[in-house]
DNA sequence: ATACTAATAT
DNA sequence: GATATTAGTA
């Protein structure tokens, strides 16, 4: 009851893709529920002409990885506590264009300076990722750049080189994450060590104290946020506005109270959204101004929200109606998502937590940018903090 | 003693 | 070619 338990309202599931047993709207999914490979927006890197992502294995029906079974450790469950992994052999990661993913946003985070695989590990806080796992792929992932690097900047035609058929197909999976812009440029920023990549998008929100006014300066990065301790207005009902297209008047509600370990607690105010237009993001949709999908990745640093890092991809400039937060998890042996909890938000209004529990868990954020005026608020584990 | 990186092995 | 493992260093 405890983790699975998630509470999808109709419209969010309807948003996601993510089906939901009739008769029972905001019922929890079930852990066997379908993986939604192509269900969330924020899960999948297709692109709306695209064929999704390569699928990871093809036994996914099984419900081994699921809980159970003892030896690949549950994916987010209360874990089993042992690991034998040092005498027994780990089978071969496979590197899906998720766990990708996942990797690329721990790296931008990180900066690539400070990006080394004992921190992009904890970053990405996948079960089951081993240092060597990501030391291993960041070597490659190096290449990568380098080569990109060589083909992008340095003078056209020669200097780099041409990029051939089998680069082409070897870096196919590289090529399902979008590189970071800033990863490309030589000479990049010099960053003091230990500090956050100014240039990032993604800035550790314990950092941040008081609220931030949007400044020319953050607006070139792109990005605004907050840090809240706790929630205090209560603006109202809790109820959710389901028209947040009407803009008309949002929902209050609020009311957030931290949500403390306490299990079994909060529940979504109601239903929701028009979140149809989730249907499809990924970052590729981009600049325009209004209408815009995005994809926001949160990693949880630790176990305290407050230590929670918190980003915006470029190009996201606030204002938006509302979002959705889609939280699930990732392990190696599974490598399925599976939703622990989704909150919906609204313009002035924040998110409420369902779980407790976040363990090692990622947070994957649709954002449309619509509205003018609205913000997005994340609780867990008894903090909160949002964004503007 | 740890962990990063490059080199090399499977 | 994709990962794992080892070896040399910082």
């Amino acid at each position: 009851m405890p983790l699975s338990q998630s509470l999808i309202t109709p419209g969010l599931a309807v948003a996601f893709d993510i089906p939901i047993p009739a008769g029972n709207p905001s019922s929890a999914v079930s852990p066997h529920h379908h993986h939604f490979h192509r269900a969330g927006p924020a899960l999948t890197s297709a692109s709306p002409n695209h064929p999704p992502p390569l699928l990871p294995p093809p036994d996914f029906e099984s419900s081994d990885l699921n809980s159970a079974s003892g030896s690949g450790g549950g994916g987010g469950g209360s874990g089993a506590g042992d690991e034998p992994a040092r005498t027994l052999k780990r089978p071969r990661l496979v590197w899906t264009p998720q766990l990708h993913k996942r990797f690329v946003d721990a790296v931008a985070h990180l900066g690539i300076k400070n990006a080394v695989p004992k921190t992009i590990m904890q970053l990405m806080s996948v079960d089951g990722l081993t240092r060597e796992n990501v030391a291993s792929h960041l070597q490659k992932y190096r290449l990568y750049l380098r080569r990109m690097q060589g083909h992008n900047a340095s003078g056209g035609a020669g200097s780099g080189g041409p990029i051939s058929a089998a680069d082409a197909a070897t870096d196919q999976l590289f090529a399902s994450a979008p590189v970071p812009h800033h990863f490309l440029s030589r000479g990049g920023p010099v960053t003091a060590p230990g500090a956050p990549e100014p240039f990032l998008p993604y800035v550790p929100v314990a950092a941040l104290q008081h609220h931030q006014q949007i400044t020319a300066a953050m607006q070139q990065q792109q990005y605004h946020q907050r840090h809240l301790g706790q929630f205090g207005s209560p603006t109202g009902s809790g109820v959710f506005d389901h028209g947040f297209l009407n803009r008309a008047a949002v929902s209050p509600s609020g009311i957030h109270q931290m949500i403390g370990p306490a299990p079994g607690m909060g529940l979504l105010q109601h239903t929701a959204s028009p979140a149809a237009n989730f249907s499809d993001d990924l970052e590729t949709s981009g600049r325009g101004s209004s209408g815009e999908k995005k994809v926001l990745t949160l990693f949880p640093t630790g176990r305290s929200a407050l230590d929670i890092w918190v980003g915006f991809s470029p190009n996201i400039c606030m204002p938006f109606v509302l979002v959705s937060v889609l939280i699930s998890s990732l392990s190696t042996t599974g490598a399925e998502w599976k939703i622990q909890r989704l909150s919906l938000v609204l313009r002035k209004g924040f998110v409420r937590s369902l779980d407790p529990d976040l363990g090692d868990c990622i947070f994957e954020c649709g954002m449309v940018v619509d509205s003018e005026d609205s913000a997005l608020g994340i609780d867990l584990d008894g903090g909160a903090m949002a964004l503007h």
